[in-house]
DNA sequence: GCGATACTTAAGCGTATGCTTCACCAACCA
DNA sequence: TGGTTGGTGAAGCATACGCTTAAGTATCGC
């Protein structure tokens, strides 16, 4: 999923779809690239979960699928908040002195 | 960022610095591969920001970075809140469709 | 029916990615 | 001092990825 994600022309896609539901064409129009390269990045989001299509006539319409997407920010924030709590019970200025403060030398 | 990410061995790297601080070979000792690949892989989340490290005599130190986690999450967010929101929207008007085509017919 | 539209599928191709090996340097320590 | 530990860097290789072209299918509008 978050190799889905990973590419910045189906973010752009993502983008798209966070502002409504889009045809392929729709989703294809302002990337420089065939409907058939699209197609084929839709295909990586629909597999990945983050897109739900569905066929009407002879249009596809995708919509994002916001589960997906509370499920890749869950993972991050599950880390993130992990990590913070780590550092509160440590102490900030302990691990300021120990990890951080030699930053100005090296970097 | 999403790139680096996108690897489950480096997201099992995130998961195992998300506990605590580690060294490179702390890091590669769960990882079925070698040390070399294990500081490429490194080399990619460093590069993206999510983590920091720092060398003391000859063992290298890695850190998560909760800042460009936090960024990660936000991206996803906005997205998904944009779509959520547009979501309650419709409801919203349909509900208020609703409601007025029964005031129409009913009074 | 017939051309245009909106995809769909398969094949191929160049490049990026993930990994290994090998050689190497810099601490540490007995 | 010399061996071991911890990490670095470059080269090479197999596979995955992103894209294109080309050919095909199903629908829409006239």
């Amino acid at each position: 999923m978050f190799q889905a994600l990973a590419d910045p022309n189906r973010r752009q896609m993502v983008q798209r779809l966070s502002e409504g539901p889009a045809s392929v064409s729709e989703l294809a129009q302002p990337l420089q690239m065939t409907l058939s390269a699209v197609v084929q990045h839709l295909a990586v989001l629909e597999g990945a979960g983050l897109v739900r299509t569905q066929k009407i006539g002879r249009v596809r319409t995708c919509q994002l699928d916001a589960q997906a997407l509370r499920a890749a920010e869950r993972w991050i924030s599950e880390r993130r908040a992990l990590w913070e709590r780590r550092f509160d019970r440590l102490g900030a200025f302990l691990a300021e002195q120990d990890l951080v403060s030699k930053e100005g030398d090296g970097a």
